[in-house]
DNA sequence: TAAAAATACTCCATAGGTATTTTAT
DNA sequence: ATAAAATACCTATGGAGTATTTTTA
């Protein structure tokens, strides 16, 4: 089981409807979300939800697990925050990806858009190809994930476009 | 992060070494683990590990994470417990897919050995194909994943093999 | 110089997508 | 008739593998 699953499950369990918690709230397609949380009942060998024709109702064993997947899920994002302030870090770094095409076109207004979203993030923008130490691990987590156009888009461990 | 990441970092500060736990607690390749750890480190945004030519140590950042990980782990494993004890299933089931060569050759043997290392789980054996409601969504946990012969292994979301 | 970790790829399992069908109101 | 869930199938992300190189006690 991962936590990916308990976040799923509380979203459908709190809306009682996947469709609705797919769209909006977890901004996954409705077949996946109703696969995964199908997948995390097999694997727990318990149903935790009534599938009605019209939404998704919790059984009693589900509503138990609703109360346990939120305590989990405080539990890490707890864990995290304490280990963070213990290594010192208040602020997030954030760093991301440039490339020469959309430098000065989109990057500005995004920019400072998400500082505004999220202050406590601190936004480094770097080049590429660069020797700095950063290009070998950094996950970029801004650029947008696009499948109509294959050139750009999120991709993990090689070089960032 | 998912579970899976705890898990890892469980077992390598345990440890104190990445090649030794991948192998012989958690059989993935040491690269792979070394992979993991570092994304796990990487999203928190903090240094867990310090490594050295010879193993590796726990930072103090590292120590503290190593407690929450347990604890969280611990508290999935309850939960899961917990809900499965409300849903009235004190034992497992695990189904696994049969197929005519293996019958009678390696299943006795194989069940008879599964079945002393976990005492509550009741093991079902299945043909295929067959109309059995249970074939459409079991894990088949005991195929052996095989990257050498692709003929056989898990093959989610698929027909079992 | 011998371990342990890091790096550089390759591969494939599976999360996620689109299209469609089924189901209950 | 409609809205939600299930099913079927496809794509491609990223976890895991093998081979190799770097590091330091």
């Amino acid at each position: 089981m991962e936590l990916r699953h308990l976040r799923y499950f509380v979203a459908v369990a709190e809306m009682e409807n996947v469709s609705r918690a797919a769209m909006q709230r977890l901004h996954v397609s409705q077949p996946s979300l109703s696969r995964q949380i199908r997948d995390l009942e097999d694997e727990m060998g318990v149903q935790l939800l009534e599938r009605t024709a019209k939404s998704v109702r919790l059984t009693e064993a589900g509503r138990a697990f609703l109360d346990e997947a939120r305590a989990i899920l405080k539990h890490t994002d707890e864990a995290v925050s304490k280990v963070r302030a213990i290594a010192g870090k208040s602020q997030t770094e954030l760093h991301i990806g440039d490339w020469p095409l959309a430098t000065g076109r989109v990057m500005p207004s995004l920019l400072r858009a998400y500082q505004q979203a999220m202050p406590n993030t601190k936004v480094k923008v770097h080049d590429w190809p660069g020797r700095d130490k950063h290009c070998r691990s950094a996950r970029w987590s801004i650029a947008a994930r696009d499948h109509s156009s294959s050139a750009q888009g999120k991709r993990a461990r090689g070089a960032p476009v």
